[in-house]
DNA sequence: CGGCACCACTCATTGGTACAAGTCGCCCCG
DNA sequence: CGGGGCGACTTGTACCAATGAGTGGTGCCG
């Protein structure tokens, strides 16, 4: 055998996607029709059959180059990308809120923002969120967590973790947004935030991540951890995981030439 | 229906897998034996069909939970990462070179690190190089690219791009690693680096970098676009391509506490 | 003329079968 | 005792068949 069959399929759509013959959004043909019309690989005038057909178009979905909708056909995946400046985030010097600074970063790019479902709880620390603010694993911590959309579509989830003792007493126990920001209610308890360190990895999604995110099969996610210190260590850990098809993460570091 | 048989298996098999109940490594219950010990599914002492059990063993796949091997079993995946700290690379006072960089990074985190493959070629500059150099595209560039290895498993590629005015007379067109760095060649012909850029995305690998970073189906990828700049401008692009379940990019941004 | 029912088409799920191909160990034969 | 062959077991590929379920358009009926 030279190749798989349905690999040989997927191989000629894919290039045929690449090339542009099929733009994002064009409809495939359906199955039915691509079994006749690759049934040229096992004979003349024969068929292959609808598994392997399917096969292949599960290679195609697995790359995250189609999509298939149940009813309707199987359709050129299309995916804009929204670029997060990470590196100039949260300067000591702004009194703005998060919630302005992604606001006012995805207006610029001529998008619609929106943040939802606000929480925050109070959880017993698992392993790595208690190795990053050094506390022990199942201390308490409080959690406010929230989702972000990008004109409509949901784009990424964020939960922060901060350590009880630094909490208690301030704005971050309140269920609700704060005015002037985190970074800002912090620094007037006396936790002021000198820098952070970003860690950054790759995964396909959980189901739930899947489902939140509505990430089709083959979709990796991006995921942040970024542990933020004072002078006297770490006083918060947020997780970022975004849509991995449409976020690109930007760090400037050094100088960067005038324009 | 509930859930999809299929996913319903999947879906116990992975809780399995979370739970350490099978740890990395470990040979999963074969397709038949898999058949009867989901069959009470669908009825008491009914079997599934191998088709139904294949297609839960391909979610997990995809999900880069497992790895099958032909004739061997499907196992439990085991992958360890390794972490780049991407701020602090290329400083300007270290006269060390590219290779000295990685062989030291890896080696402190107690790993074998190797280089391969090294490879200088003149080409022309596709869309997303010419965008970042700020050149035309399909002006000529010299691209100088390599593969990395840890532990003797293949881990990243990388391609970088010089503008062909910027590496006319210099070293970068000898086809053989520099001794000194590519930096510091660069530097002695008036071009010193001043910062970069960094740009950040995940996706699923083509064809071609599955085999060469030898990935798994459900395995995605980093990759970084590293922009380098001197005070005239782009001087240089770095593309990484690095296996996605076993890399971890970090980032230290601002000041970090004293330990 | 408006709305609903139905049909035609799409992909999704599940069952079955057969054979190919890779791996490994056992057993027999030299 | 050593080695090769064979067989058992694994996953991979390919086929067939039937039914479920979601979408959209057509046309009939009120």
């Amino acid at each position: 055998m030279a190749e798989a069959l349905y690999r040989q399929v997927a191989s000629d759509l894919r290039l045929k996607i690449n090339k542009g013959e099929w733009s994002p959004g064009t409809q495939l043909p359906s199955e039915p029709v691509l079994e006749t019309l690759y049934g040229y690989l096992v004979g003349k005038g024969a068929r292959l059959s609808r598994n392997t057909v399917r096969l292949a178009m599960a290679v195609l979905q697995n790359e995250g180059l189609v999509e298939a909708r149940q009813g309707r056909g199987t359709f050129v995946r299309e995916r804009v990308t929204f670029t997060v400046l990470a590196s100039n985030e949260e300067g000591a010097s702004s009194g703005r809120t998060d919630r302005d600074a992604f606001v006012a970063a995805v207006s610029v790019q001529g998008r619609h923002p929106e943040q939802l479902e606000f929480r925050m709880e109070i959880r017993k620390a698992a392993l790595e969120v208690a190795e990053r603010l050094r506390i022990d694993e199942d201390d308490p911590v409080v959690v406010r967590s929230m989702h972000r959309l990008i004109d409509g579509r949901p784009w990424s989830t964020q939960e922060s973790f901060y350590p009880m003792d630094l909490a208690t007493g301030t704005m971050l126990m309140s269920p609700s947004d704060i005015a002037h920001g985190t970074v800002e209610e912090l620094r007037r308890h006396g936790h002021a935030q000198i820098g952070y360190r970003d860690e950054i990895v790759c995964r396909m999604p959980s189901q739930g991540e899947a489902v939140v995110l509505r990430l089709g099969a083959g979709v990796p996610v991006l995921e942040m951890f970024r542990t933020a210190y004072s002078v006297a260590g770490p006083i918060r850990l947020t997780i970022n995981v975004y849509a991995g098809d449409s976020t690109r993460l930007a760090y400037d570091i050094g100088s960067q030439p005038v324009e």
